[in-house]
RNA sequence: GGACCUGUGGUGCAGCUUGGAGUGCACGCCGGCCUGUCAAGCCGGAGGCCGCGGGUUCAAAUCCCGUCAGGUCCGCCA
């Protein structure tokens, strides 16, 4: 597994194998277990980065858990009967091995072994070095190292160059807010650290180089979540002269080359799916594709008909993923749930064979349906008996926002879910909805390029400007996105113009951007992606920390150092600040 | 800013609904025994501000209020 160890030890616990049975070999790591046998004879797994062997000692020395120690001795067979197949190194040991303590170690907090019970997420972080020790925590490590290195020889064959940018940035106001670093030299003045290289990687494009990446840390100083951390890491890229399909393309093969690299597998699909169709299909912009319960759209079905609750703009409904049977508590919970997400009511319908062998529902307004109701509810969602049908009228993008909600959660909670499934989403509007001064808001960046027949609407109709941005999905969690940038000064200010920021703000706040595209912009675009997010699916994780060597809490606290902390009050005063009592904290 | 779940020897849990002596289980730790175990086994032992503060009560791990910490989510994340 890792080639040419040196020093103190001539092999790694996992190369311990019937292949070298005979050889001498010294091992060093920390002693996993201490089974004693009498005066004479001890057992001692010795566990390093690479798995585990077991070592034979006949002397009695004091030896305890999470010691350092090497381990001098003969490979063997381990005697008859004595083989333990579920270690790579299980048909051998050290035997005769003669030991050295290279450090004591006080008594763990808690076992560092995968087949425990995990102590709370609290106590793991306080000794994080401690859980790092813990195999899957250093497969995941590893594996993450794994697709970092695929990534970037992936990006390094198509010609992409990895170049640095500051990480002493200067504040934008708009986005995600910023972690600011006050300046020693020009007190009372600021940096922030970058939420991206966004702005960055244009000025490289405008530079000449055409074709940049980079594995860059951003940091984000808004809540955290289990797939949200103040710093992540993303694989950050931008290329010149290229169309939306050339990145695509490039990232595909990237995140295709750094999934093999994890998990062995390859020729996964990358199907795409615009925006519009994701949210009538799927009610979400980033839909979990490893199950269908796909959404219909029923309100044909329903007009004119005065049924009130259904004769709506929109009816959405969609075949509940069930695990046995919906019994009529849990039915009542989900229109529980439905409201609690913003819908009027959840509509449920089971399907059910008559007496006379005909189709007939169980549902609070079963008396208000027709048959043919019915019947083209059945044929339209493919339902078969058994099946309840869970459906939401409204606004269009309300029902769609309830029942995507609904759909992810009642799938991932009884579905057995498994594989990779990846999704592009394309054709984003470039605005989503309006502010309250009746500017519409940028759904990406405001850099971004409008898709070209759109152009005409931008003042008109902007909701329905449809903006050259594309998502990269996987297993519904969205990990990133990019798009093909404006580099023509006239459809920026356009751009600028439609979200109501002025010349004179816009100048002010990216002025140094605008100014460099004046001076020969290419066309470019790019894309960016959240590697904590791939390595923690890639690795089965539900949350990112679990791929993070040192995460903080959902409070922010680092909780092995103690951080944030106060910091000396001359400090302070040499950048010219103080902290005001109220906000002081103990 | 908000909602919900959790907090009991070093660790994981039970106890809380219906208040009555820190009671129980598993692991770990310490000591002893043990020559083929492998999450070794057997015997013995130590270890607790029941997160913290307040309230109700004759009496609080248990009920109430507040607070801190961990988690999940909403808002937030151009």
């Amino acid at each position: 597994m890792l080639a040419n160890p040196k020093g103190l030890r001539s092999h790694y616990a996992s190369a311990v194998t019937d292949e070298i049975i005979g050889h001498e070999v010294s091992v060093c790591g920390w002693i996993a277990s201490v089974r004693e046998h009498g005066e004479h004879l001890t057992f001692i797994d010795l566990r390093d980065s690479t798995g585990v062997v077991q070592c034979v000692i006949s002397d009695r020395i004091e030896l305890h858990p999470e010691w350092v120690i090497r381990v001098v001795g003969k490979v063997s067979k381990r005697p008859g009967g004595t083989e333990n197949p579920t270690l790579p190194s299980g048909q051998v040991e050290i035997s005769d091995a003669s030991l050295e303590v290279l450090s004591k170690a006080n008594a763990v907090p808690f076992s560092v072994s995968d087949q425990k019970d995990l102590p709370d997420e609290s106590v793991r972080l306080r000794y994080r070095f401690v859980d790092l020790r813990r195999a899957r925590l250093q497969r995941n490590i590893r594996t993450r190292a794994q697709i970092n290195k695929a990534i970037r020889h992936s990006l390094e064959s198509f010609g992409f160059l990895e170049i640095e940018t500051p990480m002493l940035w200067t504040p934008t106001p708009e986005g995600a807010r910023e972690f600011s670093v006050p300046s020693r030299l020009q007190p009372g003045n600021f940096y922030v650290l970058p939420q991206s290289p966004q702005i960055a990687k244009q000025l490289l494009m405008v530079s000449g180089f055409d074709r940049y990446y980079q594995i860059a840390r951003c940091m984000r100083d808004e809540d955290l979540r289990s797939d949200r951390q103040f710093e992540f890491t993303q694989l950050d890229l931008e290329a010149s002269f290229v169309t939306q399909e050339d990145v695509r393309e490039f990232i595909t093969q990237a995140v295709s080359d750094a999934t093999q690299a994890a998990t062995g597998q390859s020729n996964l699909a990358f199907p795409s799916i615009t925006y519009r169709e994701a949210i009538a299909r799927y009610g979400s912009d980033k839909p979990d594709i490893r199950f269908g319960h796909e959404i219909f759209e029923l309100s044909d079905l329903f007009a004119g008909s005065g049924i009130r609750a259904l004769d709506q703009p929109s009816v959405g409904a969609f075949i509940a993923p069930a695990k046995g049977e919906f019994s009529r508590s849990k039915l009542d919970q989900l229109v529980d749930r439905a409201k609690a997400l913003g819908a009027a009511g959840l509509l449920w319908f089971r399907i059910k064979q008559g007496t006379d062998g005909s189709l007939e529902v169980d549902s609070p307004i079963a008396k208000f349906l027709k048959n043919e109701h019915i019947a083209e509810i059945v044929t339209r969602l493919g339902a078969k008996t058994g099946d309840v049908v869970l459906a939401v009228s409204g606004e269009f993008k309300a029902t769609r926002s309830v029942l995507g909600t609904l759909r992810t959660e009642l799938g991932r909670a009884n579905l057995e879910l498994e594989g990779l499934r990846y999704l592009w989403v394309i054709d984003f509007p470039m605005f989503e909805g309006l502010d309250d001064a009746g500017n519409p808001i940028a759904a990406h960046h405001p850099f971004t390029m409008p898709n070209a027949d759109d152009f005409e609407l931008m003042f008109s109709d902007p909701l329905a400007v449809r903006a050259q941005s594309y998502d990269l999905v996987l297993n519904g969690w969205e990990l990133g996105s990019g798009s093909i940038r404006i580099h023509d000064p006239k459809i920026q200010s356009d751009v600028f113009k439609a979200l109501g920021i002025s010349d004179e703000v816009a100048n002010q706040r990216f002025g140094f951007l605008l100014d460099a595209f004046g001076f020969g912009a290419p066309p470019h675009g790019g894309f960016a992606f959240g590697i904590d997010r791939l390595a923690a699916l890639l690795c089965g994780e539900d949350t990112i920390r679990e791929v993070i060597a040192f995460p903080k809490t959902q409070s922010g606290l680092d909780l092995m150092t103690g951080a944030p902390k106060q910091i000396a009050k001359d400090t302070l005063q040499s950048y010219g600040l103080a902290i005001s009592e109220s906000q002081k904290k103990a």
